[in-house]
DNA sequence: GTGCTTGTTGGCCA
DNA sequence: GTGGCCAACAAGCA
């Protein structure tokens, strides 16, 4: 599930339930793939006892710190999800990490196993949080730098393009869909091969989709919606993308689905049409 | 049983 | 060295 938005819904969730409280016990599966890049005994050793202050987001990765320096980083992978429960509610089967504080338990839970989290101790950030891309919303993002790794990647398909978290932090398969769906550009389409025109449309759709995103799922206040997809619209591609036989929201035209760039991937053939390769 | 899955990494090859 | 592709990771769901 989770990309850009996603991972802010979770964050808040984290903090809405916990900021301002100390961790009272830790619960830990070591084994677990969980805790690969991060020793369970040194989130014990550095949690227990600390109170959980400030938390952010950048790209599909969380930060949760806490006073005297502790950084505790999440990355959902593929199947992650971060719930609260009951103070010392048993653990699940896939509940990896469990933080009992003063009146609730948060809970990292995760079935498949490709997230993971990270710990830290210090009042600097780490290597692993200061390495990731500026966001797409901020004045990093330029036309100019989004023109550069178009070129530099010329030959590869756009829809493998937008992926690539070094450029496109955050984006991930339906984010990426959505963008090329609304700019109207064929997912397939190489990504050296735009005209100056389409770029621009990428540019603004990518910062667009980022925004409403942000916007309808992660909540603009502190009331969270229950449903995490409640808030995407029918008018976007979201909502009609998964089934078989979808509908594509603005020309009524039947959706396609096909592999690209590795992923499965959507688009509405009817106003998404690939060109002949035609590079500058 | 089969064939998928909203992510990332490392290895291989041109 | 760079860019592109692919398998692997693991568990659940239709």
């Amino acid at each position: 599930m989770p990309e850009l938005a996603e991972v802010e819904f979770y964050r808040k969730r984290w903090h809405l339930a916990g900021a301002g409280q100390r961790v009272t016990k830790l619960r830990t599966h070591p084994a677990k793939k969980t805790f690969r890049e991060a020793s369970a005994a040194s989130l014990q050793r550095g949690l227990t006892g600390a109170r959980l202050t400030e938390s952010e987001t950048a790209a599909k990765q969380m930060a949760f710190r806490f006073d005297h320096g502790a950084w505790l980083g999440v990355h959902l992978g593929m199947s992650g999800v971060l719930t609260t429960s009951a103070l010392g509610a048993p653990a699940d089967k896939h509940d990896h990490l469990v933080i009992d504080l003063e009146s609730v338990s948060l809970v990292f839970t995760d079935p498949r196993m490709f997230g993971g989290v990270r710990f830290h101790a210090g009042p600097d950030a780490p290597d692993w949080w200061t390495r990731i891309a500026p966001s797409l919303l901020s004045p990093a993002f330029t036309r100019q730098a989004l023109t550069d790794f178009l070129r530099r990647r010329a030959r590869a398909p756009l829809k493998a393009v937008l992926l690539m978290q070094e450029r496109f932090p955050g984006i991930g398969n339906w984010m990426a869909d959505e963008i090329l769906w609304r700019a109207a550009i064929h997912p397939a389409q190489p990504a050296g091969s735009l005209t100056a025109q389409e770029i621009a449309t990428l540019y603004r759709e990518i910062r667009t989709v980022c925004r409403n995103a942000l916007k309808n799922i992660a909540g603009a206040g502190d009331l969270l919606p229950h449903d995490l997809n409640v808030g995407i619209p029918d008018t976007w591609l979201f909502n009609h993308r998964w089934r078989n036989g979808g509908i594509c929201p603005r020309t009524k035209v039947h959706l396609a689905r096909a592999e690209i760039g590795g992923r499965t991937t959507c688009w509405s053939p009817a106003r998404q049409i690939l060109r002949e390769k035609v590079l500058p």
